[in-house]
DNA sequence: GTGAAAGCGCTAACAT
DNA sequence: ATGTTAGCGCTTTCAC
């Protein structure tokens, strides 16, 4: 902890290098208006004097704020479970650093909170919001709607009220699960079984959409739901085994999930792939390398998505005001997957 | 993405209330000395308008920001291999938000970054800053120091130049290691090996130090270093057994490091706990959990830290500007760990 | 191309 | 107890 110094301001700048305070703000701003010669003299005065602008002096006066709020209703999603959040904050920071652009985060638990980051958001804090909301209730989406903020969500977001105009970025979940039980099918496998995820977000009815689009005739006991979490995995595997001794391979939500499955699988002496294939979503590197064996799986881009977020509403930021459509308003994208082989499929 | 509406100032409020500015501003700030009545027609107003404060241009008057920097060096730390990171933001954040302060999230990847945080943090745009710096050599600390923001440190940094009065919190790494190996001998183990985490981290060192305060005499053939990775586990775990085949015990320096070093124990035969006790540190539960079999560990409150070290920066930052010395200056922490026995020692 | 001056919305003396 | 007023540091017309 140690004691602030005052720090310089534009007129200090201005007197020091012997101009008005209007100049040197042209200077600092890009210096565009200003002759050679002048910001030079200014940007030294800059540097001598260590001047960095006051941001609460300048947001009040340009309405723009630099900042960006990042929302994430965290016991809702598997958060903390696996390296997905980390990943995509990763991806925001690094598109936002890149635009001068601050990060503000907000984590929220529950209704208390939502109240919180409402009225945070409608404070006009921030110049827009990355809002993750994964699940198919939640009251997120509408409260920033009604908070009036531009706004790019992180997952497609479930149906409400506002909801359909929503701009979204997301991973090509149903086409990814497709893939997958379409190598599984190409395998040979005959009896696959699909460990969903929590059916209360999106990604995982997307996925098992797309696993149900290739088994069309799948038997119902072949779906077991999880929840995204290894003991999800686990507990699923058990009764899909129970219904269906016979199955032959499983394509699990994501990777944890699928984690649980193996487990399960060589508790009960069938060997992957040989007996069973398993086939994971993610592409969460310290799992699926560390599984044994490794696991085969759909790889998305998450860091990639976090940037795209972060891209799309800068977009969006400064095609407003300006001439409109110029920016443009930014639509949803949805990203490729792939199919990465190890040694379970 | 919507239009942002204009919002109604202090003006506005203070007219439809029939007050001075003055009154408004006092009201919003808690009401002090301002009568019943009157607070009460205030309140009326700010509802009715939907009233909320300008920030920047508080700001620009107070010089308070209500935000807290939180700074991680991400490439160099175990970031993006267990919810480390997400734990402790989430104790940080929730301890900020009853502070109503924002977190203003800054993540680097290098020297560029670091002059880019610098810059940052001197651009006095927030009252004070968490920063992550477990390395040993790292610049941030001293980088902090220059900007003059006050500061705690999560972890204990490694001694740069005014290192020396930094305010921390940390585990008892130390203590906790101690811990790990005096129960390995309790249990009759003569032969305890280490893997040891990253050294240029203050965390591996202690643990390293706790371990041989209880070793003292233990051959350097049972100490081999790791990286706080699966990986790392598994090649330390490697080396360790070609070098000493009859160690009987591991103390792993994180749960991860572990789990690697199982792989290859069970993958030679040994089987664990009967021929070689393992034990972990962390107790991140997605691990120690999921473990074969669940993993005996160290157990550091992750959240408390980071929860810590908020209510740390910020009873400092109470502490400066009024009576001095109220607030008090903090002074580092280190919180104690507990070991939880599980099944693989 | 450059400077002078008018605020942005708020708080904190100071007056009353 | 309440109102008046002077800025906080900056950007941005508008003159020159």
């Amino acid at each position: 902890m140690t004691e602030t110094a005052p720090r310089p301001t534009l007129e200090a700048v201005a007197a020091r290098a012997g101009v008005s305070r209007a100049t040197v703000s042209r200077v600092v701003n890009g210096g565009d208006g200003v002759r050679g010669p002048l910001v030079e003299r200014v940007r030294r005065a800059v540097e001598e004097l260590g001047y960095v602008p006051n941001q609460a002096a300048r947001s009040l006066v340009t309405k723009r704020h630099d900042a960006v709020a990042v929302v994430v209703a965290e016991p809702e999603t598997r958060v903390f479970a696996d390296p997905f959040f980390a990943l995509q904050l990763r991806g925001i920071s690094k598109e936002l650093t890149a635009h001068d652009s601050q990060l503000v985060l907000l984590l929220t638990e529950g209704r208390a909170d939502h109240a919180r980051v409402g009225r945070y958001l409608a404070g006009g804090h921030v110049d827009g919001a990355l809002v993750f909301s994964l699940h198919l209730d939640d009251p997120l989406p509408e409260l920033v709607q009604r908070a009036g903020v531009p706004t790019v969500f992180g997952g497609r977001p479930g149906w409400g009220e506002g909801t359909r105009s929503a701009v979204y970025v997301d991973s090509d979940n149903r086409g990814g699960a497709r893939d997958a039980v379409r190598h599984l099918v190409g395998l040979g496998r005959r009896r696959i079984a699909h460990i969903t995820g929590a059916l209360d977000q999106t990604s995982a009815v997307d996925r098992l959409d797309g696993f149900r689009d290739v088994m069309v005739d799948a038997a119902p006991g072949l779906i077991a739901e999880g929840d995204f979490t290894p003991a999800g995995g686990e507990r699923a595997m058990g009764e899909l085994l129970e219904r269906c001794p016979d199955l032959d391979a499983v394509f699990a939500a994501n990777d944890l999930t699928a984690s649980g499955a193996l487990r399960v699988l060589r508790a009960q002496g069938r060997r992957v792939p040989e007996d069973v294939a398993v086939i994971g979503f993610d592409d969460m590197l310290p799992v699926a390398e560390q599984t044994d064996p490794p696991l085969t799986t759909v790889r998305q881009d998450i860091e990639e998505m976090g940037r795209l977020m972060a891209r799309l509403l800068l977009r969006g930021l400064r095609g407003r005001g300006g001439e409109p459509g110029v920016g443009g308003t930014p639509s949803s994208v949805v990203l490729p997957t792939t199919l990465v082989r190890r040694a379970s499929a």
